[in-house]
DNA sequence: CTGAAAGCGCTTACAG
DNA sequence: CTGAAAGCGCTTACAG
């Protein structure tokens, strides 16, 4: 109805405001108008409030690249994740994007695809300056983790092992949750055991067979059959229940790295080989994704303790945001529990 | 093995290398080296190619934002995603992410999971001066459209509609597609239809329901009874089955406005109201994500578009980058067809 | 084709 | 507590 804005005129960019504008309209210093943007500044608060009013009056925020040009500190964390389509991640990145805002802190995002553009990724993420990256699901190459060590930028790997002493770490304790699995199985009378692995150069997928492996031979089992299913997918996941049909004996209880290999294994099992489960077979997976619950796959998994590893990041990223320098470590959580759901069940005689 | 580098020491940011630096140790210009970056500035090819041999070497890269507050463009483009547990956007973000880094744009991606932040999410963007803003899959206020024209950002939306005449917008052609589910059920003997309606303020929602509500009515049918589930979610879905079965004479065909609204419809038939799919009555969805390929959904769907709305994104992205000023206009690409699944049967007397 | 100089928008010692 | 001035790392007319 308005008439007052012409939308569409004038297509460029119109200029922005600047300190100047802002400390000419108010008749003070340049000076003064930016303390007042800085909690710490001295300024008198009357004047703070001052120009704090009249800066959102006429819409002046600080241009953040002149800034962090002089203060050497961007706000930016870069978050690097290579494995999107596993819908553990897109939970994490919104709520990270979040929680990381909530300290002021801003996510750029560079979702790396293949295993390997990562170093491009990283590399691009690096021209922005991040005061920090923090690495979702993905090894980094020793040569991405040298670039990120010659510019001084902070790693938090976040449910990863980093394998060397410079980077946070935050991670679900993966041992043992894999013996949690083996316990729940075994305890539940299945004598014949297997695990379907995921990435073989990735430590969740390690840690989880250990532990699960470990437990099932301290419990006097045979030691499980290892299917290596390659990667943390569906279609992965899919196509080794044809391996594991070619599996001597049959397993009874099988345990898969991950929640969504566990779903596309169960397809495959069913639909490939025939299969039932629970009837015929168990299965395990690990994450607990919002999937996991749905009556169509109905999947009994570890949980991650997602809450609990979020806020050790971002309080390692605060951390890292004030203090420049932290000594780094590695924190790993107990899993947030087992959940019982329809694809196990006892195998006790009745 | 090697003791040439010290990782650890020196835990603070190492000082970066600036422009001066190479121009010092090329002896040559800060000028100099500075044009050596830019394609179209005037240089010798000799000089230009010594320029980037030695800073490849010692490892020097211009800075972004010193580079952006003279150029006034900064080469991000940020990214709002408001519906990230909807698996559709997640395989969308990863390609545009890695198109238009190919056109040497960066992704800055906020996320905002309430409908209420989204208005900081992008108040929080244009902070960043981002050179353009893609907006998936939901509907921006007023007052952040208004932010984004008054600092004159170019804005492209994605899989939606904008309703003003100053943003562009790449979407699939919703009516084509809703009329063709309405005929590909007539087709197949169904005659009591309904819809699942998800967010009644989704240009894809409404646009779905008028194609396949018109077409079931031209082709002689009762209008379809439609049940609001009033989100794009699987637990709208779930929750929707309800509604179902309190409906008078049950439909024998339902259109459920997206694939995941439709995967939770399904679980909650089958659970809360113990019917069969497709036995009792048929089920089509619209996206054609991975997950309604797999044996347990099995989904008959609408196949959207992807590929040609990616490409015609970032062709526009790609125009906005150089030619600061374009006309904003709206392609609406047809569907890539339906699928046909084990949701969906001819009920034709047999 | 190259260099000296001004300036992008901010912050921060340094005086007062 | 406030202001004038220098400078962050770059780009770009302007001379030569």
């Amino acid at each position: 109805m308005s008439t007052r804005d012409a939308p569409g005129r004038d297509k460029g960019r119109k200029p922005r405001l600047t300190v100047k504008d802002l400390a000419r309209d108010l008749g003070m210093s340049v000076s003064t108008v930016s303390r007042a943007f800085h909690p710490h500044a001295i300024i008198a608060q009357q004047t703070r409030d001052l120009v704090l009013a009249r800066a959102a009056e006429i819409g002046y925020r600080p241009n953040p690249f002149a800034r962090s040009l002089i203060t050497k500190r961007t706000s930016i964390v870069g978050l690097v994740v290579s494995d999107i389509t596993n819908p553990f991640y897109p939970e994490v990145v919104t709520r990270l994007t979040e929680d990381l805002r909530a300290i002021d802190m801003n996510v750029m995002l560079v979702a790396a695809s293949a295993s390997g553009d990562i170093d491009d990724a990283v590399r691009l993420l690096l021209t922005y300056q991040p005061d920090m990256a923090i690495i979702l699901a993905s090894t980094l190459s020793s040569a991405a983790r040298r670039e990120c060590g010659e510019t001084g930028t902070p790693v938090i790997f976040f449910n990863r092992l980093s394998n060397d002493g410079n980077s946070f770490g935050v991670t679900c304790d993966n041992l043992i949750g894999g013996a949690q699995v083996a316990d729940f199985l075994i305890d539940r009378g299945h004598r014949r055991l297997a695990y379907v692995a995921a990435r073989p150069d990735a430590s969740t997928n390690l840690e989880r067979r250990t532990g699960f492996v470990e437990r099932a031979v301290a419990r006097g089992l045979d030691a499980p059959a290892c299917i290596e299913a390659g990667l943390f997918s569906y279609e992965a996941g899919y196509a080794a229940a044809s391996a594991f049909g070619a599996l001597g004996p049959r397993p009874d209880g099988v345990f898969c790295a991950n929640d969504i290999l566990a779903i596309g294994f169960m397809d495959g099992v069913r639909r490939e080989l025939g299969l039932s489960i629970p009837e015929d077979l168990s299965v395990v997976g690990f994450d607990d994704i919002a999937m996991a619950a749905w009556p169509s796959h109905a999947l009994t998994t570890v949980r991650q303790p997602v809450d609990a590893m979020l806020k050790s990041t971002v309080e390692i990223a605060r951390k890292l945001a004030t203090h420049a320098t932290a000594e780094p470590f590695v924190q790993r959580i107990p899993p947030a529990g087992l959940v019982e759901r329809q694809t196990t069940r006892d195998r006790h005689a009745p």
